[in-house]
RNA sequence: GGAGGAAUGGCAGAGCGGUUUAAUGCACCGGUCUUGAAAACCGACGUACUGAAAGGUACCGGGGGUUCGAAUCCCUCUUCCUCCGCCA
């Protein structure tokens, strides 16, 4: 969520950004609904404020009335308060109205994408920041995608996963479930080593919580809901994680602050089926290791620079080819100013497939979350960072396919000390 | 799931209708003293909105109510503690 006095210094830039983001001209309105809006809360407050100061003064004489006896004095003085109170009443009502509807319009604008974001509507819009230059995987002439490799050596199961659940939810079993766990365990040795903490979260998280990270109410139909608690199936380990600095001021020491956990993640993909869907390239539940971190404003672009090169280091220990992209205005997630896609090369499908996405959300999310830091002048918001590092499923689906070999699927020498066996 | 108790500033802990603009202690920060430190003493010590400032307003788990006036009384929700039941 913008801040209003943000929306009013940087008025014309923040148009010119959410153009960018594809808002259409006549859609611009609603930001200068909010300075309005804003207005209003502020004559409104200042009207009730001042109301209760002469309420609370009045009351404070008819305290010292009964007190000195004067019982008639005070009656009168009673009488007189008490039609204050109507006017408070309804000055309350009003800002309540007005500051609740200034709410609903900030949490339909987007964050203002940064200079960097290239114009443009679709994938196809996004930059090319890195190219892989390396050769690409030459596999036998009988090379196959993963869903069949993954049938012939019993790895993983969907028509398993849709009898105990439904499409979309993979069963994997033997080598296929120690690969999955190996993944997950090199993933989380990485981020140690990058000196991040690991967390493991909740995996179902309330309204309040999937709010501040900005999922709510921008992507309700995206997360699976339990509607006999209210609570919401996770979508990314972002969520529970970044959540622990809700409501937090910190000290400028303490930035920055690193964590990672793995969970799995459940999203709804509703209405996606087809070719591109196929094995694992869409699943409703995969695992993911998530890398997060909360920075000082004026070191958040450096840190994602940082947060670009240890996935970039996880890729290259996999021997997979991968490029990066930075995503245009018309592909940038709602609460980020400027994100970095991973994409690595499936070799059997001749796909490229989103592994990673690496956002700076600068102070969007940290507004909502109440995460502030102390300065000399007061609290500023702090800068909110993440990360996929990696998510599972994709990668191991270009795993597959790549190290195919006409002596079985040869895995990188990374995962061996992981995995107990080199082949499978 | 049932019965009872509780929720106050970073922590501990008073307050139970009007000098609460929340006592007091501890912690933290600044200062005096000291070669330095400790101790002692002095001072400052929350967040948000509003305002050029002075100041004003709100916040004692959340929401609602009673009252001229609520941390304090009432209702409700949440969380925690104790006991019972169930259980990996």
């Amino acid at each position: 969520m913008l801040r209003t006095s943000f929306i009013r210094e940087n008025l014309a830039q923040l148009k010119a950004g959410l153009l960018k983001r594809n808002f259409k001209e006549e859609d611009l309105q609603i930001v200068d609904q909010t300075l309005v809006l804003d207005d209003q809360r502020k004559a409104l407050q200042t009207e009730l404020d001042s109301t209760l100061a002469t309420r609370n003064q009045l009351s404070g004489q008819i305290g010292d009335l009964f007190k000195s006896g004067q019982k008639d004095k005070a009656t009168e003085l009673r009488q007189e308060v008490s039609e204050l109170k109507e006017k408070v009443a309804v000055l309350e009502q009003d800002l309540k109205n007005t500051v609740e509807e200034l709410r609903q319009a900030l949490y339909t604008i987007p964050n203002m994408p940064h200079e960097s974001v290239p114009a443009g509507n679709t994938d196809e819009d996004n930059e090319v920041f890195k190219a892989w230059d390396g050769p690409l995987p030459q596999l036998p002439e009988n090379a196959r995608p993963h869903w069949e490799l993954a049938k012939e050596k019993d790895l993983f199961d969907l028509e398993l996963g849709v009898k105990i659940t439904g499409s979309g939810f993979p069963l994997y079993r033997g080598k296929g479930a120690r690969l999955q766990r190996a993944l997950i365990n090199f993933f989380l040795d990485e981020a140690a080593a990058a000196g991040y903490e690991e967390i493991v979260p909740p995996h179902l998280v309330n309204e309040e919580t999937a709010t501040a990270t900005g999922q709510l109410p921008d992507k309700e139909g995206q997360m699976y809901y339990v509607n006999e608690d209210d609570l919401y199936l996770i979508p990314t380990a972002e969520v529970p994680v970044t959540n622990v600095y809700r409501d937090v001021i910190l000290n400028e020491e303490d930035f920055p602050i690193k964590m990672t956990a793995y969970t799995p993640c459940f999203r709804r993909e509703a209405g996606s089926y087809g070719a591109h869907v196929r094995g694992l390239n869409r699943v409703h539940q995969f695992d993911k290791v998530e890398i997060v971190q909360l920075q000082h404003p004026d070191k958040s672009y450096e840190t994602l620079q940082q947060m670009l090169k240890h996935v970039e280091g996880i890729l290259q220990k996999l021997e997979l080819p991968y490029r990066i992209l930075r995503l245009c205005g018309g592909d940038l997630g709602f609460t980020s100013a400027l994100t970095f896609d991973f994409e690595v090369y499936s070799a059997a499908q001749d796909r490229w497939l989103e592994v990673s996405s690496v956002s700076n959300f600068e102070d969007f999310q940290a507004n909502r979350l109440k995460l502030r830091y102390r300065t000399d002048k007061g609290t500023q918001l702090a800068h909110t960072l993440n990360g996929s590092a990696l998510a599972l499923a994709r990668i191991y689906a270009a795993l597959l396919e790549n190290n195919q070999t006409n002596d079985g699927i040869v895995l990188p020498k990374v995962l061996h000390s992981y995995t107990g066996f080199t082949t499978i």
